[in-house]
DNA sequence: TTTATATATAAGTAAATGATTATATAAATG
DNA sequence: CATTTATATAATCATTTACTTATATATAAA
């Protein structure tokens, strides 16, 4: 049992479009690999708080991501369960682990206490 | 040899942009079985003639799809030798050939002899 | 309980988007 | 050549987008 429906060509439109930008699909390339705080992305994506927060907070009102507060943290990851996981995969595989920028990121990760 | 080269996240996310309005998405989905005129875009889409002429400037600067011009027609086709070919395929596999819109947009179709 | 840290939200803004109407172009037809 | 037909392009406009700065909230630490 793969999925319970098949996604409207206008569902797709709009999922297609919460990735077409490239942050948010990096974002989502990162996190479906592991979790991320919102500081992580900030320093990887030299971008600001807010900026960040926004992506996210789009990503999560899709159902794209997940969002799991711990301590002072919140912590994003892949929502694996998306009616979305479909086109999210069928994009990702799109893009490679040795993307230059995927790497850039990756290399500039840091650990969660950003501090 | 499947491709000379990946594309790079950016490329990809500016080709998922290019596919993320419901009308191009269907283009697309249309292009990909058969070549179609302006015409019969417009007919089938209900949509205004610049409209539809916009839209399709757009997928041909973006090389996704290949005008020829025939009589007074020009069609439109899905350019298979574009860069853009992997995701675009793997965008279109997520869209049903029995796609509500997408079958509607079928039953629409009229000969190219618009008159 | 004050202060620092992590994140969200609000407000404002410039640029991009997708439509519209009007007009131009180019081929076919009379 | 004048007219029709098919399409493109230009100009305009309302809406959306993605950022910025400023502020609010919530947790942790001192």
């Amino acid at each position: 049992m793969n999925h319970t429906h098949r996604l409207s060509s206008e569902e797709i439109a709009t999922y297609v479009k919460v990735m077409s930008d490239p942050t948010r699909l990096l974002i989502i390339k990162l996190v479906s690999k592991k979790e991320y705080c919102v500081c992580q992305f900030v320093d990887m994506f030299e971008m600001s708080q807010p900026s960040i927060s926004q992506h996210l907070k789009k990503l999560k009102s899709f159902g794209l991501v997940e969002e799991t507060r711990r301590g002072q943290w919140r912590f994003y990851s892949l929502n694996t369960a998306s009616d979305a996981i479909g086109i999210v995969h069928a994009i990702m595989n799109q893009i490679s682990d040795q993307d230059e920028r995927y790497i850039e990121l990756i290399n500039k990760e840091r650990p969660v206490d950003c501090g």
